[in-house]
RNA sequence: GCCCUCGUAGCUCAGUCGGAUAGAGCGACCGCCUCCUAAGCGGUAGGCCAUGGGUUCAAUUCCCGUCGAGGGCACCA
């Protein structure tokens, strides 16, 4: 019994004993049935009684005692007792629970997918770094996070779209193209130019697969630099990403938005919208009405439009392609742009919650203790690829998951590169391959586990049962990081899953050992086992990050 | 000055849309492999959940103030 039927169920009884009753009281909003911290508390609580206390007017003791009966006599309920303050702590018969084995693995792959954002068509976008250079330690944190949190949507029912935008056209992809010309004739490099080796590199390749470049007239060759070391950096860029396992619905390039009209389109639809007004020279857009701090310019005295402009015509370019809600993954450094955002939305004729802005505190880089100052211009960064290439893409993607984007994050690559071993990440993949092991070792004694008969209710260990519901959280757990977007509720709920298993491994023998016969309880144990390599399986995918079987 | 995020064990951090004794890893200490992966398991030690008020049957969680940390307030990109 999952415990969304069981849920039900519960639902049911209290509105058959509340009409038994005479009380004309709906069910409280309040109303939750979850997974008590403690085990002595039984396999699940409900607050029924203490949420109903003040509505029917009684106190919560008396409306447990009289509600109790009722859920002991649910199918698959072993027992309803009431304690503390009022709460009813349920425990289920073995049997009902150790069904929840069964159903996971016929689920397979499904298991944890459901339809609690069934109907939403949902635009994430993130990273959007500009073309000028390779992405660093800031960006890492978004690609590991934002394609995560792609991930858990899909499963929770959404279709989604993840957008990279690329800011090709403007001063700073001018600036950085003056560097690869200026590196390619080794002069020096602008004061506000951008350093770095990788200029360099950029100018030799560059030079390299078409030497006749600089002999180009000077406009024209600074435009054939800047364009040839756009597209390398913006394919460097995406190999990175791809090799991080983060892959991207669309690439939007902010220069495209210009040459397709869009951005004349956009600023058009808010014209009509009655947003839009003119002072001194410049067109404003009155984001002020809905909760900015000051309106914003489309376009500048001097004809130019601004990079708000193109944020704000990509926008309507997203709602025109019947995206009802729209995510943006945003550095501290950027919370700024919120207001403004939403308030586009608003303008837009769109309601404030169809933007989601997701700030995330910067990524802290410390070397032995050390902090390691990023600057992309004085070309003292960590990449993304240098990460990988130390601790692998398993451990970056995540260690960088597993922490909730609004605590600031501080990686020591000392310690992430010397101790990977002590990393969760290992943890919860060795959880997974040692199953892998179990069931290989099964297969090879020759015990077909899916044909022989299960017995749901011999698994009645308390580790088994503790495993059990366990894994029939899964799905509530996707479901909520799904919903708060927070995946690292899933890393989290790995861990903990992952050790609820090493606990029952470590107490209940799976295998007959020696010549000893298998017994019923091993093969309902083979089935659990295979239900949790395939949760643990589940969760991982979720992240990005690799299922072993072996290690 | 105004705004945003944060303040939980020695360290790095979970938990918080109000619930029953506040958790994990690392570090320290003590145990467990003739048996399915010891990258594992069990145990000990370690806390005024920054601080002062308020709301509530119930606050680490919600509201306000204070202190502390980080970040933002362009006709820049």
């Amino acid at each position: 019994m999952t415990p969304e039927a069981l849920a039900l169920c519960v639902r049911g009884a209290v509105l058959a004993w509340l009409t038994e009753s005479g009380l004309s009281v709906d069910l409280p909003a309040e109303f939750k049935l979850e997974r008590p911290k403690s085990r002595e508390h039984g396999d699940y609580a409900t607050n029924i009684a203490l949420a109903l206390a003040k509505p029917a007017g009684l106190p919560p003791k008396a409306i447990a005692e009289s509600l109790a009966p009722k859920i002991a006599e649910i199918p698959g309920v072993g027992a309803a007792e009431i304690a503390g303050p009022g709460f009813i702590n349920i425990r289920l018969d073995s049997d009902a629970l150790g069904q929840t084995a069964q159903i996971i693995v016929a689920a397979g792959a499904e298991f944890g997918t459901g339809q609690a954002l069934a109907g939403r068509r949902i635009n994430v976008e993130f990273i959007s770094a500009n073309p000028t250079g390779p992405l660093h330690l800031g960006h890492t944190r978004w690609a590991a996070v934002g394609d995560a949190i792609a991930r858990v949507l899909v499963a929770a029912g959404a279709q989604v779209s993840t957008e990279f935008y690329i800011n090709d056209r403007g001063v700073q992809l001018d600036k950085f193209g003056a560097s690869v010309m200026a590196a390619a004739h080794d002069q020096e490099i602008p004061e506000d130019g951008y350093q770095g080796a990788y200029i360099h590199d950029l100018a030799a390749a560059i030079v390299i697969a078409r030497p006749s470049i600089k002999e180009l007239p000077i406009e024209e060759q600074f435009i054939a630099f800047r364009e040839a070391a756009y597209a390398l950096q913006l394919k460097q860029q995406q190999q990175v990403l791809e090799q991080f396992r983060t892959s991207f619905d669309l690439w939007a390039s902010e220069r495209a938005l210009h040459e397709s009209n869009a951005v004349e389109h956009g600023l058009e639809l808010l014209r009509e919208q009655g947003h839009v007004y003119e002072l001194d020279g410049a067109v404003w857009l009155r984001t002020t009405d809905f909760g900015d701090d000051k309106d914003r310019v489309l376009v500048k005295a001097d004809g130019e439009y601004t990079y708000f402009a193109s944020d704000t015509a990509y926008y309507v370019n997203k709602r025109e392609r019947d995206f009802d809600l729209c995510i943006y993954l945003l550095g501290a450094d950027h919370h700024g742009y919120v207001n403004r955002l939403r308030a586009v939305a608003a303008c837009n004729g769109d309601q404030l919650d169809q933007v989601e802005v997701l700030i995330g505190q910067l990524v802290k880089i410390t070397r032995g203790g050390e902090e390691v100052k990023l600057s992309k211009r004085a070309g003292n960064i960590v990449t993304l690829d240098e990460l990988v290439d130390e601790v692998g893409v398993d451990a970056a993607r995540y260690s960088l998951i597993r922490y909730p984007v609004d605590s600031p994050l501080t990686l020591d690559l000392e310690v992430i590169t010397l101790r990977t071993n002590d990393n969760p990440v290992f943890y919860v993949q060795y959880a997974h391959a040692r199953i892998a092991s179990v069931l290989r070792n099964a297969a090879e004694l020759g015990i077909d586990w899916r044909n022989l008969h299960f017995i749901a209710g011999l698994l009645s260990h308390e580790r088994e049962n503790e495993l059990l519901g366990a894994l029939a959280e899964f799905p509530r757990v996707v479901a909520g990081a799904a919903e708060l977007r927070e995946p690292h509720r899933v890393a989290r709920y790995l861990e903990d899953l992952a050790s609820i298993y090493h606990r029952f491994y470590d107490s209940c023998r799976v295998l007959p050992r020696g010549d000893e016969d298998l017994t019923p309880e091993q093969v309902a144990r083979l089935w659990l086992c295979a239900a949790t390599r395939q949760t643990i399986f589940n969760g991982l995918q979720l992240l990005g990050v690799s299922a072993p079987d072996r290690m």
